[in-house]
DNA sequence: ATCTTGACCTAAT
DNA sequence: CATTAGGCCAAGA
C-alpha cells in the first residue's frame, strides 16, 4: 500500500514540523526506516524547492548548525526566516538546538 | 547503462 | 580530539 517513495516521505515528516521548531535530517530517516539514509534527506530537501509545504528551513544536520542554508535564495535567508519563527540563530547555529528541536518519532502524529 | 557527487550520520582508528 | 570509512538512494557535471 504504501507506495510512496523516499522522498514523499520525507516531506510527510518535514510538512508536520510545529512553528518555531526544528529537526534534523537523521531523525527523520531515523522514522522512514533508515537510520543511515540522512543523505538521502537532504537531497530531498534539495527537491523540495519545488514544494510549498516543506519547509526545509527548519531542517537542520545534528549540529544544529545551517549546513544547507547555503542551497537557499539568500545568503541568510534560511538564519532570517529561522529567526522570524522565534529560533535564535548564531554564527549559522541554532541556539537552544536542542531547545526547539522536534523529535517527529515522538510528536508524530 | 555507468560513475560521481551530494542540505548527513555513526562507528571505528 | 581529528580523521577515515562505510552506508543510504537519487539525479546529473
Amino acid at each position: 500500500m504504501e507506495e510512496k517513495t523516499f522522498f514523499e516521505r520525507v516531506y510527510e515528516i518535514v510538512r508536520k514540523i510545529p512553528y518555531g521548531r526544528v529537526t534534523s535530517y537523521g531523525a527523520i530517516a531515523r522514522i522512514i526506516g533508515s537510520p543511515q539514509s540522512s543523505r538521502m534527506v537532504g537531497y530531498a530537501m534539495n527537491a523540495a524547492h519545488s514544494l510549498e509545504d516543506v519547509p526545509a528551513h527548519r531542517v537542520v544536520n545534528r549540529n544544529g548548525l545551517l549546513t544547507g542554508k547555503h542551497h537557499f535564495q539568500g545568503t541568510h535567508l534560511m538564519q532570517q526566516l529561522l529567526e522570524s519563527e522565534g529560533i535564535k540563530v548564531k554564527d549559522d547555529k541554532i541556539v537552544d538546538f536542542k531547545h526547539v528541536f522536534w523529535d517527529p518519532a515522538t510528536a508524530k502524529e
